[in-house]
DNA sequence: CGGGGCCTTGATGCTGTTCAAATAGAGTGG
DNA sequence: CCACTCTATTTGAACAGCATCAAGGCCCCG
Protein backbone atom coordinates (compact mmCIF):
# COMPACT_ATOMS: atom_id res chain seq x y z
CA UNK A 1 0.00 0.00 0.00
CA UNK A 2 1.75 2.90 -0.99
CA UNK A 3 -0.10 5.60 1.21
CA UNK A 4 1.36 3.59 3.78
CA UNK A 5 4.77 3.93 3.38
CA UNK A 6 4.25 7.86 2.92
CA UNK A 7 2.21 8.67 6.13
CA UNK A 8 2.63 7.51 9.35
CA UNK A 9 -0.88 7.88 10.15
CA UNK A 10 -1.30 4.47 8.54
CA UNK A 11 1.91 2.32 10.07
CA UNK A 12 -0.65 0.32 11.76
CA UNK A 13 -2.89 -0.46 8.56
CA UNK A 14 -3.77 -4.47 8.75
CA UNK A 15 -4.74 -7.02 6.76
CA UNK A 16 -8.65 -7.32 6.15
CA UNK A 17 -9.90 -10.61 7.47
CA UNK A 18 -11.89 -12.61 5.20
CA UNK A 19 -15.43 -11.62 5.97
CA UNK A 20 -14.35 -8.63 4.16
CA UNK A 21 -13.34 -10.28 0.82
CA UNK A 22 -15.42 -7.56 -1.54
CA UNK A 23 -16.03 -4.89 0.59
CA UNK A 24 -15.57 -1.39 -1.09
CA UNK A 25 -11.73 0.24 -0.19
CA UNK A 26 -12.56 3.66 1.14
CA UNK A 27 -10.49 6.48 2.00
CA UNK A 28 -10.75 9.55 4.02
CA UNK A 29 -8.72 12.93 4.64
CA UNK A 30 -8.06 14.44 8.03
CA UNK A 31 -11.28 15.45 9.60
CA UNK A 32 -13.31 14.41 6.75
CA UNK A 33 -17.00 12.75 7.94
CA UNK A 34 -16.98 8.96 7.36
CA UNK A 35 -21.07 8.99 8.48
CA UNK A 36 -23.43 11.17 10.54
CA UNK A 37 -24.88 11.18 13.36
CA UNK A 38 -29.15 10.70 12.28
CA UNK A 39 -27.78 8.98 8.84
CA UNK A 40 -29.00 5.72 7.70
CA UNK A 41 -26.81 2.75 8.73
CA UNK A 42 -26.65 1.03 5.92
CA UNK A 43 -22.58 0.33 5.46
CA UNK A 44 -20.53 -1.01 8.00
CA UNK A 45 -16.85 -0.40 7.85
CA UNK A 46 -13.62 -1.93 9.11
CA UNK A 47 -10.95 0.70 9.77
CA UNK A 48 -7.82 -0.70 7.81
CA UNK A 49 -5.63 2.73 8.77
CA UNK A 50 -5.59 5.59 9.86
CA UNK A 51 -7.53 6.60 13.48
CA UNK A 52 -11.40 7.48 13.91
CA UNK A 53 -13.30 9.19 16.54
CA UNK A 54 -17.55 8.80 17.28
CA UNK A 55 -18.99 11.72 18.33
CA UNK A 56 -22.64 12.89 19.02
CA UNK A 57 -23.46 16.61 19.54
CA UNK A 58 -26.64 18.06 21.56
CA UNK A 59 -28.42 20.78 19.75
CA UNK A 60 -26.43 23.54 22.19
CA UNK A 61 -23.14 22.33 20.63
CA UNK A 62 -21.98 20.13 23.64
CA UNK A 63 -20.39 17.64 22.31
CA UNK A 64 -19.44 13.54 23.52
CA UNK A 65 -16.82 11.90 21.70
CA UNK A 66 -18.56 8.19 21.68
CA UNK A 67 -14.95 6.34 21.26
CA UNK A 68 -11.75 5.88 19.55
CA UNK A 69 -10.99 3.39 16.90
CA UNK A 70 -8.07 2.27 15.23
CA UNK A 71 -6.96 -0.30 12.33
CA UNK A 72 -8.65 -3.66 13.06
CA UNK A 73 -11.71 -1.93 14.45
CA UNK A 74 -15.28 -2.49 13.39
CA UNK A 75 -17.42 0.83 12.94
CA UNK A 76 -20.44 2.00 12.35
CA UNK A 77 -22.77 -0.82 13.67
CA UNK A 78 -25.89 0.66 15.17
CA UNK A 79 -28.68 -1.21 16.92
CA UNK A 80 -31.35 0.73 15.59
CA UNK A 81 -32.45 2.57 11.54
CA UNK A 82 -30.03 5.05 12.29
CA UNK A 83 -26.27 5.80 13.16
CA UNK A 84 -26.54 7.33 16.78
CA UNK A 85 -23.25 9.05 16.86
CA UNK A 86 -21.33 10.24 13.96
CA UNK A 87 -17.72 9.15 12.75
CA UNK A 88 -15.22 11.46 11.78
CA UNK A 89 -10.75 10.46 10.34
CA UNK A 90 -8.57 11.70 13.10
CA UNK A 91 -5.91 11.76 10.55
CA UNK A 92 -5.54 9.98 6.70
CA UNK A 93 -7.97 6.92 7.24
CA UNK A 94 -8.58 3.99 5.20
CA UNK A 95 -11.68 2.00 5.74
CA UNK A 96 -13.17 -1.17 3.64
CA UNK A 97 -17.55 -0.80 3.72
CA UNK A 98 -20.15 -3.67 3.16
CA UNK A 99 -23.62 -3.35 2.88
CA UNK A 100 -25.40 -4.06 6.03
CA UNK A 101 -27.95 -6.42 4.50
CA UNK A 102 -29.29 -6.81 1.06
CA UNK A 103 -26.21 -8.32 -1.03
CA UNK A 104 -27.31 -11.76 -1.77
CA UNK A 105 -23.48 -12.28 -2.73
CA UNK A 106 -22.07 -12.27 0.85
CA UNK A 107 -22.92 -15.34 3.36
CA UNK A 108 -25.56 -13.93 5.65
CA UNK A 109 -24.10 -16.08 8.40
CA UNK A 110 -20.58 -14.40 8.17
CA UNK A 111 -21.76 -11.17 8.06
CA UNK A 112 -24.28 -11.97 11.37
CA UNK A 113 -21.36 -13.28 13.10
CA UNK A 114 -19.10 -10.08 12.64
CA UNK A 115 -22.11 -8.07 13.78
CA UNK A 116 -22.86 -9.80 16.51
CA UNK A 117 -18.90 -9.50 17.52
CA UNK A 118 -18.79 -5.82 16.85
CA UNK A 119 -22.04 -5.02 19.04
CA UNK A 120 -20.39 -7.05 21.90
CA UNK A 121 -17.52 -5.03 21.66
CA UNK A 122 -19.13 -2.00 21.68
CA UNK A 123 -21.05 -2.84 24.65
CA UNK A 124 -18.20 -3.62 26.71
CA UNK A 125 -16.47 0.07 25.72
CA UNK A 126 -19.35 1.62 26.54
CA UNK A 127 -20.01 0.21 29.71
CA UNK A 128 -16.36 0.75 30.42
CA UNK A 129 -16.62 4.33 29.38
CA UNK A 130 -19.75 4.77 31.62
CA UNK A 131 -17.91 3.97 34.34
CA UNK A 132 -14.95 6.23 33.40
CA UNK A 133 -17.45 9.23 32.84
CA UNK A 134 -19.55 8.73 36.27
CA UNK A 135 -17.47 8.61 39.36
CA UNK A 136 -13.96 9.19 38.84
CA UNK A 137 -12.06 12.39 39.11
CA UNK A 138 -10.36 14.31 36.58
CA UNK A 139 -6.70 13.10 37.55
CA UNK A 140 -8.29 9.05 37.29
CA UNK A 141 -9.77 9.94 33.85
CA UNK A 142 -6.73 11.27 32.56
CA UNK A 143 -4.53 8.23 33.57
CA UNK A 144 -7.00 5.67 32.83
CA UNK A 145 -7.11 7.36 29.29
CA UNK A 146 -3.53 7.40 28.68
CA UNK A 147 -3.55 3.89 30.06
CA UNK A 148 -6.19 3.16 27.57
CA UNK A 149 -4.44 4.50 24.71
CA UNK A 150 -0.74 2.58 25.67
CA UNK A 151 -2.41 -0.35 25.79
CA UNK A 152 -3.57 -0.45 21.67
CA UNK A 153 0.09 0.26 20.60
CA UNK A 154 3.10 -1.94 20.41
CA UNK A 155 5.87 0.86 20.88
CA UNK A 156 7.37 2.48 24.06
CA UNK A 157 6.28 5.77 22.66
CA UNK A 158 2.60 5.95 22.50
CA UNK A 159 1.48 8.51 19.53
CA UNK A 160 -1.89 10.27 20.20
CA UNK A 161 -3.93 10.94 17.47
CA UNK A 162 -6.88 13.20 18.63
CA UNK A 163 -7.03 16.58 20.19
CA UNK A 164 -7.16 17.73 23.44
CA UNK A 165 -10.55 18.51 22.53
CA UNK A 166 -11.30 15.32 21.72
CA UNK A 167 -9.38 13.75 24.60
CA UNK A 168 -11.63 16.32 26.99
CA UNK A 169 -14.84 16.15 24.81
CA UNK A 170 -14.75 11.71 25.63
CA UNK A 171 -13.53 12.54 29.49
CA UNK A 172 -16.47 14.99 29.67
CA UNK A 173 -13.71 17.47 30.75
CA UNK A 174 -12.39 21.03 29.68
CA UNK A 175 -9.10 21.29 27.33
CA UNK A 176 -7.76 23.14 30.68
CA UNK A 177 -8.13 20.55 32.67
CA UNK A 178 -7.00 17.93 30.40
CA UNK A 179 -3.47 20.05 29.91
CA UNK A 180 -3.03 20.24 33.66
CA UNK A 181 -3.71 16.81 34.86
CA UNK A 182 -1.62 16.00 31.82
CA UNK A 183 1.03 18.77 33.08
CA UNK A 184 0.73 17.26 36.45
CA UNK A 185 1.17 13.67 35.52
CA UNK A 186 4.70 14.63 33.69
CA UNK A 187 5.75 16.68 36.94
CA UNK A 188 5.19 13.86 38.82
CA UNK A 189 7.47 11.85 36.53
CA UNK A 190 4.87 9.42 36.38
CA UNK A 191 4.70 10.09 32.14
CA UNK A 192 6.65 11.85 29.60
CA UNK A 193 5.82 14.11 27.05
CA UNK A 194 7.99 14.55 23.59
CA UNK A 195 5.82 17.43 21.67
CA UNK A 196 2.02 17.63 22.46
CA UNK A 197 1.06 14.23 20.93
CA UNK A 198 3.73 11.81 22.04
CA UNK A 199 4.46 10.61 25.31
CA UNK A 200 5.79 7.64 27.11
CA UNK A 201 4.56 6.07 30.39
CA UNK A 202 7.76 6.49 32.52
CA UNK A 203 6.53 4.45 35.96
CA UNK A 204 3.60 2.31 34.85
CA UNK A 205 2.46 1.23 38.19
CA UNK A 206 2.48 4.70 39.40
CA UNK A 207 -0.48 5.47 36.11
CA UNK A 208 -1.89 2.66 37.27
CA UNK A 209 -2.88 3.28 40.74
CA UNK A 210 -4.06 7.28 39.73
CA UNK A 211 -6.63 5.25 36.89
CA UNK A 212 -7.94 3.48 40.34
CA UNK A 213 -10.84 1.15 39.18
CA UNK B 1 -50.21 -14.91 41.41
CA UNK B 2 -51.03 -14.28 45.20
CA UNK B 3 -47.95 -11.97 45.78
CA UNK B 4 -49.55 -9.97 42.76
CA UNK B 5 -52.24 -9.14 45.17
CA UNK B 6 -50.27 -8.30 47.98
CA UNK B 7 -47.71 -6.76 46.85
CA UNK B 8 -47.59 -3.21 45.12
CA UNK B 9 -44.08 -4.22 43.72
CA UNK B 10 -45.50 -6.90 41.33
CA UNK B 11 -48.00 -4.83 40.10
CA UNK B 12 -45.91 -4.13 36.68
CA UNK B 13 -45.79 -8.46 36.40
CA UNK B 14 -46.12 -9.52 32.75
CA UNK B 15 -46.67 -12.56 31.29
CA UNK B 16 -43.20 -14.39 29.97
CA UNK B 17 -42.89 -14.98 26.24
CA UNK B 18 -42.66 -18.36 25.25
CA UNK B 19 -38.89 -18.13 25.33
CA UNK B 20 -38.57 -18.27 28.67
CA UNK B 21 -41.21 -21.56 28.54
CA UNK B 22 -39.17 -24.08 31.26
CA UNK B 23 -37.01 -21.45 33.04
CA UNK B 24 -36.79 -21.70 36.85
CA UNK B 25 -39.24 -19.05 38.34
CA UNK B 26 -37.06 -17.37 41.37
CA UNK B 27 -38.25 -14.96 44.15
CA UNK B 28 -35.98 -12.57 45.77
CA UNK B 29 -36.56 -9.90 48.55
CA UNK B 30 -35.99 -6.77 49.35
CA UNK B 31 -32.40 -6.18 48.36
CA UNK B 32 -31.44 -9.44 47.96
CA UNK B 33 -28.33 -9.90 45.45
CA UNK B 34 -29.32 -11.69 41.95
CA UNK B 35 -25.95 -12.02 40.99
CA UNK B 36 -22.73 -10.88 42.01
CA UNK B 37 -19.96 -8.90 40.30
CA UNK B 38 -17.29 -11.10 39.02
CA UNK B 39 -19.53 -14.09 39.22
CA UNK B 40 -19.83 -16.47 36.15
CA UNK B 41 -22.62 -15.78 33.77
CA UNK B 42 -24.30 -18.94 33.12
CA UNK B 43 -27.75 -17.52 33.17
CA UNK B 44 -29.88 -15.15 31.99
CA UNK B 45 -32.68 -13.79 33.79
CA UNK B 46 -36.17 -12.56 32.63
CA UNK B 47 -37.63 -10.10 35.29
CA UNK B 48 -41.45 -10.44 35.91
CA UNK B 49 -41.94 -8.33 38.52
CA UNK B 50 -40.35 -5.87 40.66
CA UNK B 51 -37.54 -3.39 40.21
CA UNK B 52 -33.64 -4.07 39.70
CA UNK B 53 -30.68 -2.49 39.44
CA UNK B 54 -27.47 -3.21 38.48
CA UNK B 55 -24.16 -2.42 40.19
CA UNK B 56 -20.56 -1.71 40.07
CA UNK B 57 -18.22 -1.36 43.10
CA UNK B 58 -14.88 0.23 42.77
CA UNK B 59 -12.10 -0.87 45.06
CA UNK B 60 -12.62 2.47 47.12
CA UNK B 61 -16.04 1.38 47.79
CA UNK B 62 -17.60 4.10 44.94
CA UNK B 63 -20.83 2.46 43.04
CA UNK B 64 -21.52 3.15 39.61
CA UNK B 65 -25.60 2.26 38.66
CA UNK B 66 -25.82 0.51 35.46
CA UNK B 67 -29.22 1.18 35.25
CA UNK B 68 -32.71 -0.01 36.87
CA UNK B 69 -34.88 -2.86 35.18
CA UNK B 70 -38.68 -3.17 35.12
CA UNK B 71 -40.94 -5.99 34.56
CA UNK B 72 -40.35 -7.57 30.58
CA UNK B 73 -36.55 -6.76 30.91
CA UNK B 74 -33.91 -9.29 30.42
CA UNK B 75 -30.95 -9.07 33.24
CA UNK B 76 -27.63 -10.81 32.79
CA UNK B 77 -26.81 -11.01 29.30
CA UNK B 78 -23.24 -10.64 29.06
CA UNK B 79 -19.98 -9.87 26.61
CA UNK B 80 -17.77 -11.96 28.37
CA UNK B 81 -17.71 -14.70 30.63
CA UNK B 82 -18.60 -13.17 33.99
CA UNK B 83 -20.67 -10.42 35.22
CA UNK B 84 -19.35 -7.26 35.29
CA UNK B 85 -21.84 -5.77 37.46
CA UNK B 86 -24.30 -7.19 40.47
CA UNK B 87 -27.78 -7.32 40.11
CA UNK B 88 -30.00 -6.56 43.43
CA UNK B 89 -33.74 -6.70 43.86
CA UNK B 90 -34.96 -3.25 44.88
CA UNK B 91 -38.47 -4.61 45.71
CA UNK B 92 -39.39 -8.32 46.29
CA UNK B 93 -38.89 -9.44 43.06
CA UNK B 94 -39.91 -12.30 40.57
CA UNK B 95 -37.51 -14.11 37.47
CA UNK B 96 -36.96 -16.55 35.30
CA UNK B 97 -33.79 -17.96 35.27
CA UNK B 98 -32.37 -19.54 32.38
CA UNK B 99 -29.36 -21.30 31.61
CA UNK B 100 -27.30 -19.41 28.52
CA UNK B 101 -26.40 -22.47 26.95
CA UNK B 102 -25.57 -26.15 27.59
CA UNK B 103 -29.04 -27.61 27.90
CA UNK B 104 -30.00 -29.13 24.83
CA UNK B 105 -34.01 -28.91 25.20
CA UNK B 106 -34.17 -25.71 23.93
CA UNK B 107 -33.90 -23.92 20.92
CA UNK B 108 -30.60 -22.62 20.40
CA UNK B 109 -31.42 -20.19 17.75
CA UNK B 110 -34.03 -18.39 19.94
CA UNK B 111 -32.16 -18.04 22.65
CA UNK B 112 -29.47 -16.78 20.40
CA UNK B 113 -31.70 -14.42 19.24
CA UNK B 114 -33.16 -13.65 22.86
CA UNK B 115 -29.15 -12.32 23.94
CA UNK B 116 -28.94 -10.72 20.59
CA UNK B 117 -31.99 -8.34 21.07
CA UNK B 118 -31.12 -8.39 24.90
CA UNK B 119 -27.26 -7.09 23.60
CA UNK B 120 -28.38 -4.82 21.39
CA UNK B 121 -31.02 -2.97 24.20
CA UNK B 122 -28.04 -2.92 26.74
CA UNK B 123 -25.77 -1.21 24.12
CA UNK B 124 -28.56 1.10 23.55
CA UNK B 125 -28.97 2.14 27.50
CA UNK B 126 -25.42 2.16 27.85
CA UNK B 127 -24.85 4.60 25.18
CA UNK B 128 -27.46 6.62 26.64
CA UNK B 129 -26.42 6.53 30.20
CA UNK B 130 -22.45 7.61 28.56
CA UNK B 131 -24.19 10.49 27.38
CA UNK B 132 -25.99 11.47 30.86
CA UNK B 133 -23.27 11.16 32.67
CA UNK B 134 -20.40 13.05 30.11
CA UNK B 135 -21.57 16.24 29.38
CA UNK B 136 -24.89 17.66 31.36
CA UNK B 137 -25.34 19.34 34.21
CA UNK B 138 -27.08 18.13 37.46
CA UNK B 139 -30.68 20.21 37.00
CA UNK B 140 -30.43 18.06 33.55
CA UNK B 141 -28.98 14.68 34.66
CA UNK B 142 -32.45 14.78 37.14
CA UNK B 143 -34.73 15.72 34.78
CA UNK B 144 -34.05 13.11 31.89
CA UNK B 145 -34.05 10.61 35.14
CA UNK B 146 -37.34 11.87 36.01
CA UNK B 147 -38.62 11.82 32.20
CA UNK B 148 -37.29 8.69 31.51
CA UNK B 149 -38.61 6.22 34.72
CA UNK B 150 -41.65 8.02 34.21
CA UNK B 151 -41.56 6.69 30.39
CA UNK B 152 -41.90 3.22 31.56
CA UNK B 153 -45.21 4.04 33.74
CA UNK B 154 -48.82 3.95 32.02
CA UNK B 155 -50.03 5.94 34.72
CA UNK B 156 -50.40 9.35 36.10
CA UNK B 157 -48.42 8.82 39.00
CA UNK B 158 -44.81 7.87 38.86
CA UNK B 159 -43.13 5.59 41.60
CA UNK B 160 -39.38 5.56 41.84
CA UNK B 161 -38.28 2.00 42.93
CA UNK B 162 -35.00 3.02 44.03
CA UNK B 163 -33.33 5.44 47.06
CA UNK B 164 -32.02 8.51 46.99
CA UNK B 165 -28.62 7.32 46.58
CA UNK B 166 -29.28 4.41 43.85
CA UNK B 167 -30.33 7.69 41.74
CA UNK B 168 -27.15 9.68 42.96
CA UNK B 169 -24.93 6.45 41.62
CA UNK B 170 -27.23 6.11 38.65
CA UNK B 171 -26.14 9.69 37.52
CA UNK B 172 -22.56 10.43 39.05
CA UNK B 173 -24.17 12.68 41.98
CA UNK B 174 -24.52 12.88 45.55
CA UNK B 175 -27.64 12.50 47.25
CA UNK B 176 -27.96 15.76 48.93
CA UNK B 177 -27.76 17.59 44.90
CA UNK B 178 -30.48 15.04 44.09
CA UNK B 179 -32.21 16.00 46.90
CA UNK B 180 -31.63 19.73 45.99
CA UNK B 181 -32.29 19.53 42.23
CA UNK B 182 -35.71 17.68 43.13
CA UNK B 183 -36.61 20.36 45.33
CA UNK B 184 -36.00 22.81 42.88
CA UNK B 185 -38.37 21.32 40.10
CA UNK B 186 -41.05 20.83 43.15
CA UNK B 187 -40.60 24.44 43.61
CA UNK B 188 -40.43 25.32 40.48
CA UNK B 189 -44.06 23.17 39.88
CA UNK B 190 -42.22 21.51 37.08
CA UNK B 191 -42.86 17.94 39.07
CA UNK B 192 -45.10 17.08 42.49
CA UNK B 193 -44.11 15.12 44.95
CA UNK B 194 -46.65 12.62 47.12
CA UNK B 195 -44.71 11.36 49.84
CA UNK B 196 -40.68 10.89 48.94
CA UNK B 197 -41.31 7.92 46.48
CA UNK B 198 -43.89 8.99 43.83
CA UNK B 199 -44.18 12.31 41.61
CA UNK B 200 -46.25 13.30 39.26
CA UNK B 201 -45.49 15.36 36.16
CA UNK B 202 -46.86 18.54 36.18
CA UNK B 203 -45.41 20.81 33.15
CA UNK B 204 -44.30 17.97 30.69
CA UNK B 205 -42.20 20.85 28.28
CA UNK B 206 -40.73 22.30 30.95
CA UNK B 207 -39.22 19.24 32.09
CA UNK B 208 -37.90 18.28 28.66
CA UNK B 209 -36.70 21.59 28.26
CA UNK B 210 -34.74 21.46 30.98
CA UNK B 211 -33.55 17.69 30.52
CA UNK B 212 -32.07 19.25 27.14
CA UNK B 213 -30.47 16.32 24.26
C1' DC C 1 -45.77 5.78 70.13
C1' DG C 2 -41.00 5.14 69.54
C1' DG C 3 -36.97 3.73 66.84
C1' DG C 4 -34.19 4.02 62.87
C1' DG C 5 -33.22 4.64 58.32
C1' DC C 6 -34.07 7.83 54.59
C1' DC C 7 -34.42 12.30 53.11
C1' DT C 8 -33.95 17.31 53.33
C1' DT C 9 -31.70 21.58 54.45
C1' DG C 10 -27.86 24.70 55.62
C1' DA C 11 -22.93 26.28 55.75
C1' DT C 12 -18.56 25.82 53.87
C1' DG C 13 -14.90 24.13 50.78
C1' DC C 14 -12.78 22.01 46.82
C1' DT C 15 -12.61 20.51 42.10
C1' DG C 16 -13.10 21.69 37.74
C1' DT C 17 -14.91 25.60 34.76
C1' DT C 18 -14.62 29.98 32.69
C1' DC C 19 -12.35 33.80 30.91
C1' DA C 20 -8.12 35.72 29.37
C1' DA C 21 -3.61 35.78 27.60
C1' DA C 22 0.93 33.87 26.50
C1' DT C 23 3.48 30.19 24.15
C1' DA C 24 4.38 26.37 21.28
C1' DG C 25 3.71 23.89 17.18
C1' DA C 26 2.27 22.82 12.51
C1' DG C 27 1.67 24.22 8.01
C1' DT C 28 2.67 27.56 4.14
C1' DG C 29 4.80 30.41 0.94
C1' DG C 30 8.90 32.95 -0.15
C1' DC D 1 15.64 26.58 4.83
C1' DC D 2 13.57 30.31 7.11
C1' DA D 3 10.01 33.68 8.27
C1' DC D 4 5.25 34.08 8.89
C1' DT D 5 0.62 32.88 10.17
C1' DC D 6 -2.81 30.30 12.16
C1' DT D 7 -4.26 27.03 15.27
C1' DA D 8 -3.48 24.09 19.26
C1' DT D 9 -1.89 23.98 23.74
C1' DT D 10 -0.43 25.75 28.07
C1' DT D 11 -0.75 28.75 31.92
C1' DG D 12 -2.88 32.02 35.23
C1' DA D 13 -6.64 34.09 38.01
C1' DA D 14 -11.34 34.34 39.41
C1' DC D 15 -15.61 31.94 39.67
C1' DA D 16 -19.38 28.35 39.98
C1' DG D 17 -21.29 24.08 40.69
C1' DC D 18 -21.36 20.33 43.13
C1' DA D 19 -19.34 17.87 47.20
C1' DT D 20 -18.63 17.59 51.95
C1' DC D 21 -19.76 18.07 56.60
C1' DA D 22 -23.32 18.63 59.95
C1' DA D 23 -27.92 18.92 61.75
C1' DG D 24 -32.64 18.38 61.67
C1' DG D 25 -37.14 16.44 60.00
C1' DC D 26 -39.93 12.98 57.82
C1' DC D 27 -41.75 8.61 57.15
C1' DC D 28 -42.22 3.84 57.51
C1' DC D 29 -42.71 0.01 60.42
C1' DG D 30 -42.69 -2.46 64.36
Amino acid sequence: MSLALSNPAFDAAVAAPDDWAGAARLTFRTGEEIYAQDEKADLIYHLVGGAVRTSFLLADGRRQIGDFYYPGDVIGVETGEVHRFSAEALGPCEVLALRRAGSAAYDAGRLDRMIWQATASELQRAQSHMLLLGRTTACEKVARFLLDIAARFRGDVVALPMSRQDMADYLGLTIETISRMLGRLQAEGVVEFVGTRRYRIRRPGALEDMAAA
